[in-house]
DNA sequence: TGCCCCCTGCAG
DNA sequence: CTGCAGGGGGCA
């Protein structure tokens, strides 16, 4: 599900709601969805991404890595805030996004739950690829994950993406925009919607690509990305804010989705192909 | 460097 | 029922 603009979102969304708390309580309902010892106690420093991962720093030198791979949510839900009076107590957070995920968490897909003093955090995955590991802190350069990413897609230079394309001659350019190690936050949707604005077909080889293509590329790499974290991420089926409502991206896309629908910039019909073992989108008019 | 696989669920 | 789904690790 998640690609760099999703994972922006929710880091986004995360940071306004738990820094600073200690964490109460971790409940984990699937084994294989956690890794290493339950950070109880642990107070919460700080919130970053790297590429599609969550990096949250602890107190004691521990870091909780999360990936969402391809249907993880992390969702929040407040405390109800309660006060007395008319002889009872009363929930003063109605109408807020997240009241259909009151009554729906936790949800059949509920692997960990962490439970801090104003509400409690639910990591949901439903194809259990995602994952959420405890680690020092000092051990997290040497994390497989971390230690295989490139550099940022919204921080990369032209030199570096053209070398990579000229060291793998043979790879069309979206499996290069796809590996992590070569650069990183680019997943299945936004590579079509890059190589779309870029004009530039998917199936185009390393060796063919231009550093007047790369030019193209990175700045639709930030044109896409950006309008990305705008719309909060792409909705599809699973991916959600952490407040629990659907991002609005899925309404801007040009060509992921779109096979056989009309190019939006030439009415040329979208061709839906498989290429690097994923789904893929493009226009034989506008992309060559 | 491309394939299969990890899983669950949904559309066709 | 088969094929496919936003990711990426491990294997030729």
């Amino acid at each position: 599900m998640p690609e760099l603009p999703e994972v922006e979102t929710v880091v986004r969304g995360l940071k306004k709601h738990i820094i600073g708390q200690a964490i109460k309580d971790v409940e984990v309902l699937n084994k294989k969805s956690f890794k290493g010892t339950k950070p109880k106690g642990l107070k919460i420093k700080s919130i970053i991404r790297r590429g599609k991962g969550i990096v949250i720093e602890l107190s004691k030198d521990k870091t909780l890595l999360i990936h969402l791979k391809m249907t993880g949510q992390l969702i929040w839900i407040p405390t109800p805030l309660r006060r007395k009076g008319y002889g009872g107590l009363r929930r003063l957070n109605l109408g807020h996004p997240t009241d259909d995920f009151n009554r729906e968490m936790p949800s059949s897909h509920t692997r960990v739950i962490f439970k801090l003093p104003k509400g409690t955090l639910y990591f949901n995955d439903q194809r259990l690829f995602g994952w959420v590991k405890v680690l020092p802190t000092k051990e997290l350069k040497n994390d497989p994950f971390i230690k295989k990413l490139g550099p940022e897609a919204l921080n990369i230079s032209t030199a570096h993406l053209l070398s990579r394309c000229q060291k793998r001659p043979q790879s069309s350019i979206k499996a290069l925009l796809l590996d992590q190690s070569v650069i990183t936050g680019l997943g299945n949707i936004y590579s079509d919607e890059v190589l779309f604005e870029a004009g530039i077909r998917p199936t185009r080889k390393g060796k063919t690509i231009t550093k007047h293509d790369i030019e193209k590329l990175i700045k639709a790499i930030k044109k896409v990305l950006e309008k990305g974290i705008k719309y909060s991420g792409t909705s599809i089926v699973n991916y959600k804010t952490p407040e629990g409502s659907p991002g609005r991206m899925q309404n801007y896309l040009k060509v992921y989705s779109r096979g056989g629908l009309p190019c939006r910039r030439c009415k040329t019909s979208i061709t839906k192909t498989r290429l690097a073992g994923r789904g893929t989108h493009y226009c034989r008019i506008c992309q060559t």
